[in-house]
Parts: C-alpha cells; sequence; structure tokens
DNA sequence: GTATCTTTACCAAATGGTCAATCTTATCCC
DNA sequence: GGGATAAGATTGACCATTTGGTAAAGATAC
C-alpha cells in the first residue's frame, strides 16, 4: 500500500475505475489508460496516488477482498439449515437481491485475478487468506448447527471445505463458460449430496429439518 | 487455423515453445518475444505461420485441448467402480504417473485460458466443448456402471456434473492457492459424499462394489 | 527455377512512467 | 479576518522503451 492520509475519496475513486476498467478490459489488456478513462480525474494522477501499476493492482486486490469480506457479515442466530443455505446462497448470488447490481461482475473480476494469482505470491497469500474466512465462515456455520443438534457430527473440515470448493467451480463455470443455471446447479447438488450426511436421523434434529427441495 | 499442410513439426514446436513461454510467463505477461526464446528458429517465423498473437494463441488452445483430449482414452470393460476412480485420478492427477512430468504445467496453463475464456467468445466455446467430453466421460462411466447394476439408477447427468465441478475446484485450488493435497481431499470428498448415492443397498451391487478408503 | 521456409533489419504504435507547472487547501502570523 | 505561505493534489506535455508486426533478402528442397 501507498499510503496517503489525505484524499482517501480519490483513491477510492481510483479503485472503483480500476474495477471497471478490469471489468471491462480483462487483465491481460489492462492498460493505466484504461483505469484513467474510468475515472473522472487526470490519468497521471493515478501514478501520484499509486507507486506504478503493480502496487495499483495489489492495492486493488486488497479492496476488492476488503469489499467481499466486509458484506458477508451475516447473523448466525437463526435456524441452522437457514444459515447454511444463506451463506451458500450469498457466495452463489451474491447479497439480498436487488442491493448490488454488479455482484456478478465483482464476481468476475475476482475469478480472473485469482487465476492470476498463481504467478503472483503476494496475490496468492492474500486469496488464502480469503479463502479460509470464506471456508471457516460455512465451518462455523456448521459447527453451530451440531451443537444445536441440527446437523449430525460430521467433520466440519473436510465438509465445510467441500462446499466452498463446490460454490467455486460454480461460480467459475458460470463466468468462464457463461452456464447461467451453475450456481442453481450447484445449490442443488449440495442439497442432494451433502445434506443428507448433514441431517440426523433422530428425531431431536428433523424437528428443525429443512425440506427437501 | 492457419493451415500449413508442409513443415507441421515447425508449428508443433512453436506450439510447444508457446507452451513453454505461457508456462512461465503467463497469459497477461505473455510476448511474442518470449514465444521465439523457447523457439530453436527465429522469432519472426512465428508471424509467417500464424496470423498474429491472436491466431496463434487461438490455435494454441485447440492444441492444448486436443492433447488434453487425446490422452484421456480409458478402456471401460473393467469394474465400474474402478473405472470411475480412473477417471478422477486421471483428471486429478494426469495420466499414468511418470509418462508425463508436466501434467501440473499443462493444467496450469489451460487453467490460466480457461479464467481468461470470459473474454473471448471463441476460446469461451472450446472450453464449453471440451468440458462437456470431460462430464461425458463421467456420465459414460456411471451409465455403464448403472447398466451393470453396479451403481445405483442415480441422475447420470447431475452427478456427472458434481464429480467434474468438484474436480475442477480441486484443480483451481491446487494452482492458484497452492493447496498441494487439493486433489487428494476431493477423491476423498468425492468418495465421501458421492459414491454413497452411488452404492446400491442390494448385494447383487455389493459384489462389485469397491472397498470404502 | 520456383515455391516454401527462414532470417535479418527495421518500424510505427502503444504504453508505463516522469516532470515541471498549476491549482487547492490547510496553516500561520498579524 | 485576511493575506502570506507551505503542503498536498492535479494537470498536460513529453519521453524511453517495449512490442507486434512487416518487407525484402537468403536458404533449402524439389
Amino acid at each position: 500500500m501507498t499510503a496517503s492520509q489525505t484524499a482517501p475519496d480519490t483513491r477510492e475513486a481510483i479503485m472503483e475505475a480500476t474495477f471497471r476498467a478490469l471489468s471491462e478490459h480483462g487483465y491481460s489488456d489492462l492498460r493505466v489508460r484504461d483505469i484513467g478513462e474510468e475515472f473522472e480525474k487526470s490519468r497521471t494522477l493515478i501514478h501520484y496516488h499509486f507507486d506504478g501499476k503493480h502496487d495499483l493492482i495489489s492495492s486493488f486486490l486488497e479492496y476488492l477482498i476488503g469489499q467481499y469480506e466486509s458484506q458477508s457479515k451475516l447473523g448466525d442466530d437463526e435456524n441452522p439449515w437457514e444459515a447454511l443455505d444463506g451463506r451458500i446462497d450469498q457466495c452463489l448470488l451474491g447479497p439480498e437481491l436487488g442491493e448490488r447490481f454488479d455482484h456478478w461482475e465483482r464476481m468476475k473480476v475476482y475469478h480472473e485475478l485469482f487465476a492470476q494469482a498463481q504467478h503472483n505470491e503476494a496475490h496468492r497469500e492474500a486469496f488464502n487468506e480469503h479463502y479460509e474466512v470464506i471456508r471457516g465462515n460455512i465451518e462455523h456455520v456448521l459447527r453451530a448447527g451440531i451443537e444445536r443438534g441440527s446437523f449430525r457430527a460430521v467433520d466440519v473440515e473436510d465438509t465445510s471445505q467441500f462446499i466452498t470448493d463446490v460454490i467455486h467451480a460454480a461460480r467459475a463455470r458460470r463466468i468462464s463458460l457463461d452456464h447461467d443455471d451453475a450456481p442453481e446447479q450447484a445449490k442443488r447438488a449440495i442439497a442432494a449430496f451433502v445434506y443428507p450426511s448433514l441431517a440426523p436421523a433422530d428425531a431431536e434434529g428433523a424437528r428443525t429439518r429443512r425440506p427437501s427441495d
């Protein structure tokens, strides 16, 4: 980060311009000029606020991940099945429909930078941390559900990892292959393949058990 | 394709040089010059055999996918459980260890171009076709197993799709996040979450049922 | 000799980045 | 309060280098 205590709005505006440019041109064809065009002020101002393209992209990654994580705070005092569904929906469909129309635009950019991470140690680390947060969120929901007796005592690590993987695959498929129904398919698949192992056999758990769909 | 009936070795050499360059520099930093450096002959020869960078990359994608698909022919007269395991292993670990040491190098390049597909209609189509082949292979194995009575009569489309997704997620995780154990985890997860729904309850199927691991 | 293949020298455009000049804003002294 | 002043923010002109691509001259095989 090239910090600049004053004018944080400008930095933020540059971040948003970067998002738009990245969204439109893709990472490999991203020129600083493209960002400049999405930015109301002068292009060279970018160079004043960031130490070159590399620093800009790194900062943007932090910004993108930070945004994603700050939006993914959910209350967890609900019915465990609903909590789990909620988390999965949020990952697959975005936050409460309506608020953010650009959820998939963000996802596209995220996904592209994610693939790019194989060539950048620092980015890889950032994504690893973030990935662990997402998986941890799901693990948390599972753990809470098990404590309540709504879920069977499965291996929360394996299960959360698996769900996270499926979510990521569906997103990748939707984005790279244009499979618009991939998220819905993934939801159904998780319900079909994962939920059974979560559902307890006893009546106690069945009481808070969600209807199959 | 910019066809050239003669000198197909040169074209192939360029494809391999492209692979190496892509592997080393990544798509976004790939210069025609980098390919030239991996290529024994002159750099400009590339421009003689291909109509510019774009055509070169497109041809390379065909080449890469073609290679992948030609290597993935397996006999299917084995035990269905072994056939399924074999297919999954092949996707996750590569063909019989030893032969191709660069399996993951190829995968990395594949994965990167895959992410890139969101920006290129033609590439997206190529990947869609290829994706369908991979999924179709698994569907085929499932269908054969069901006919033999080794598998329960599950929805082969949903199940194959799901397995394919999990495989892709594990590869992505291994490549982008450096999770070396992702493929093994995915194998275990498929065994834990998918195999149960495949295993028939009756003794007939159990006879050819694989031991859990 | 001629058609395919290969190389060398070269180029125009694109691109990340700099620099000095200008505009804004906060600070200080009276 | 008001003007001098310094510090930060912003701009437009400019540049060195990189990069994809070309044209014409050599090879090489048939």
